[in-house]
DNA sequence: ATGCCTTTGTGAACGCGTGCACAAAGATTG
DNA sequence: CAATCTTTGTGCACGCGTTCACAAAGGCAT
């Protein structure tokens, strides 16, 4: 999970737990999955099969919403959508900021699947002169200058940070003053935010070091196994050249 | 936090609780710009606010690792950073495979801080033969025929996958039968995959949603405290307007 | 109408993660 | 060398999240 929220200690969000929520989008793309089937209802064992989580913690998230199934049925899959839909926001359209249009930046902007369940990019944002006027996946990119008054022109509550770590503070900052209470952030950096304002952050190279854990950890066992004498548990023909790079896998030579 | 993992119930990997792996990349950028910086040594509290953490859980965390620090000092910033990196793994170099080279991928591709942290990237592959051979990020890119013999020959085991969502799920079967034993799935699918392979998830939009959750909720908040005659806390600018795209707050209207 | 079969909704137990608070350790100063 | 001051390392308690297991609910067949 690239994700970690800031401040706002306890959950008690209307009731419903901080866990749940993040896994109500996973269902919603499921459940969406199977009205284009047109299929009517799901039991809660296959919902949670497509939604990739154990049956029990699913039902147990969608009792917080009420009581949407029916025993011995299962649940109605549009009628779960809507209730989901709506409990997340979904049923408004959310205007959303992007600032630091370089290639992650540009790339989001390109993102289809963004507009697709009720956020619509309102503005791209860069401090580069050069920059401004250029479309960008259809919308004119426009300075920072401009920040302030976009922000409060479409009414944006939600912002997007692809700038390089050094100006995201700033911009978070301004955004922030303007008005911004939801930050995703993609650069690498800790942002200080005041209360009553969330701040998700989505950190590709603390997810490749958190791979790079377990896969040393995978294969330091595999190494310890080995020595042992016990053959590595499968798939030994991928694992007879673990060690990344022909390195030697870190464990003690003798 | 757009991210989760998938399979492996239990944590002891090693001893370390895998809320503290998730924590260490954290520790070790804050250190890394310490270490810039020419400062000898940090005490938990300092640490912590660079981190965004609570000083009494880092103390917990690198308690893991060993006992590092000095009392009434604080701890060596160099000999944390190394101890840090071995821990992640990250003294090895660990050769990347980049599998759907669109607007994501080459984003991905282009990426500066990936390389700086014993992550390179090894090769781009993708399934369209109009880009075999282009270059991106100056690296070529290759066809989607040449991922088995790409992954064996350089000992490939972390694979990153920015594909349409349709196909991830058989890109993914290909790495992994190819060797590759850790994944970072950009593509919204959940990916199904055998045990001892891990697979992590950026999912931009599962972001927006939570973050989208929070907004309605405070939103929701706000108009009931002001109904009540409570004045909002803070920020009241920005807060009057805070229903987006004009909207009304999804709440009784009478 | 009655009984069976499926599936929900949740009580309860357990384990992990967090944060407080403090004793022990060590540096520093006189 | 002794006193003081700073900061670590951790015991402990608490709360959240997960999972099991099952009684209740409801559809369906006879
Ligand atoms: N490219 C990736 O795949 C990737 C992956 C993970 C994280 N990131 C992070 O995302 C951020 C952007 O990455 P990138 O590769 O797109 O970088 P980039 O250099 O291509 O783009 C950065 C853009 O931000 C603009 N900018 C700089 N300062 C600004 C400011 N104060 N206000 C507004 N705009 C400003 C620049 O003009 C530029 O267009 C970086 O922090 C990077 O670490 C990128
Ligand atoms: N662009 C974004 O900012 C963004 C954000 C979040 C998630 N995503 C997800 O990342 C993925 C890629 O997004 P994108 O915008 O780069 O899409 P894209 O269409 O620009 O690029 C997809 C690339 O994958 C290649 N491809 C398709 N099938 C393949 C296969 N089986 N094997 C190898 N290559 C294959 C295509 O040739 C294309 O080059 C999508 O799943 C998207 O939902 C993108």
């Amino acid at each position: 999970m690239a994700t970690g929220r800031t401040h706002r200690p306890a959950t008690r969000s209307r009731g419903i737990p901080e866990a749940t929520v993040a896994r109500l989008p996973l269902y919603l793309r499921a459940l969406t999955a199977l009205s284009e089937r047109s299929v009517p209802t799901v039991s809660s064992e296959e919902l949670a099969v497509a939604a990739g989580v154990n049956s029990a913690k699913l039902r147990k998230d969608f009792s917080y919403l009420g009581s949407y199934g029916t025993r011995g049925v299962g649940y109605d899959v549009e009628y779960l959508v809507y209730q989901i839909s709506r409990e997340l926001g979904l049923t408004q359209d959310w205007p959303v900021v992007i600032v630091g249009i370089g290639n992650l930046g540009a790339a989001l902007a390109n993102y289809g699947g963004f507009a697709s369940r009720g956020f619509r990019v309102a503005a791209l944002i860069d401090a580069d002169p050069e920059m401004a006027g250029k479309p960008v996946a259809g919308i004119p990119v426009q300075h920072t200058d401009e920040l302030e008054r976009i922000i409060s022109d479409n009414g944006v509550s939600i912002g997007v940070i692809a700038t390089p770590a050094g100006g995201a503070q700033q911009v978070c900052e301004r955004l922030v003053a303007a008005g911004v209470t939801s930050i995703l952030n993609f650069a690498p950096t800790v942002l200080t935010v005041p209360d009553g304002v969330d701040v998700r952050k989505v950190d590709l190279s603390i997810e490749l070091q958190i791979l790079a854990f377990h896969e040393q950890r995978k294969a330091g066992e595999e190494a310890a196994a080995a020595e042992a004498g016990t053959p590595p548990p499968i798939r030994s023909t991928a694992a007879s050249r673990k060690g990344p790079d022909g390195e030697v896998p870190a464990v003690m030579p003798a």
